[in-house]
DNA sequence: GCCACTGTTAGCAT
DNA sequence: CATGCTAACAGTGG
């Protein structure tokens, strides 16, 4: 479930938690949630934490030496910080001890489909992962934005779902951006006029920000590292509201399948594309 | 019990 | 290259 205000808020909570502290070991319990980087992993002992970010819905944590974990969460993993000698439940794939011992940070992951790199040098330029990903939507500019979206003929909500376009966006907020800015999902992006474009920075700008001060959406299982949900799914317009009536106008709120992921609409606020008229082949 | 569904995305087909 | 499905896994809910 972490989409970028879910992991960005988690980078906040890890953050004071543990820069600064040095690594004393690290216990790996299930290997494939490593994919590259297996053997530098143990070679993290002794390292103190220098950094915690966010890039995408990757979450970095930066040590000495220049080696940086890189954890992406998909749809299950979570952090949590417990005693050494609490009980770990069956889907904990990864330990960090501390020197200090006063507690352990755990990488839980039910679903298995998370994932963990231990690169060394400049991680941007060190992983595939990392180098593919397209800008912070939080930092693009309307121009460039407008580009990204004017050279795409696929729909509009598969464009924001795009890590190589974007990075950071997921299907919650991809919803609530276009209701807030009342585009419909299926749109062609590249039939957006300026006006649909602005309105969709902002509102990419606004949803992205109140979801983060709201500390991001828990609808199943999303946990933040201290074990708090988060509070932003009360402020859901159209995201699992299927049925019930559109904030705005009554109607009430569609669901559709639109590139096999389940999409959320008002369908009088967020008008459906006009069908392109067939071309006229035996023009003469 | 069975079937449908789930917040991601890599990999493959077109 | 771009774009569109599906599988990978495990659990939950009907």
């Amino acid at each position: 479930m972490p989409e970028l205000p879910e992991v960005e808020t988690i980078v906040r909570k890890l953050a004071p938690a543990v820069i600064g502290r040095t690594i004393a070991g690290i216990e790996l319990l299930y290997r494939p949630l490593v994919r590259t980087g297996r053997k530098a992993l143990a070679g993290l002992r002794g390292r103190r934490v220098l950094g915690v970010r966010r890039r995408g819905k990757l979450l970095l944590i930066e040590c000495q030496g220049g080696r940086t974990l890189v954890f992406h969460l998909k749809m299950t993993g979570q952090f949590l910080f417990a005693g050494e000698t609490d009980p770990r439940d069956k889907h904990t794939r990864l330990v960090v001890r501390f020197e200090d011992g006063t507690n352990e940070l755990r990488f839980r992951d039910v679903r298995k489909f998370g994932f963990l790199l231990c690169l060394e040098g400049e991680p941007e330029t060190a992983s595939r992962e990392l180098a593919g990903l397209g800008p912070e939507p939080l930092l693009v500019g309307q121009d460039e934005f407008a580009r990204i979206l004017k050279a795409r003929k696929g729909r509009i909500k598969s464009v924001l779902l795009d890590q190589r376009r974007l990075a950071g966006i997921g299907n919650i907020y991809a919803d609530e951006m276009l209701f807030d800015a009342r585009i419909h999902p299926e749109r062609p992006a590249s039939s957006l006029t300026n006006t649909s474009i602005a309105r969709l920075h902002d509102s990419m700008n606004k949803i992205l920000t109140a979801a983060i001060a709201s500390s991001g959406s828990t609808l199943r299982n999303y946990r933040d590292a201290e074990g708090n949900e988060g509070r932003f799914q009360d402020s859901h317009k159209v995201y699992d509201r299927t049925g019930e009536p559109c904030v705005r106008c009554g109607t009430p709120v569609r669901m559709k399948r639109i590139g096999g992921r389940s999409s959320h609409y008002c369908p009088r606020c967020q008008p459906a594309p006009r069908r392109r008229k067939a071309p006229c082949i035996p023009c003469p």
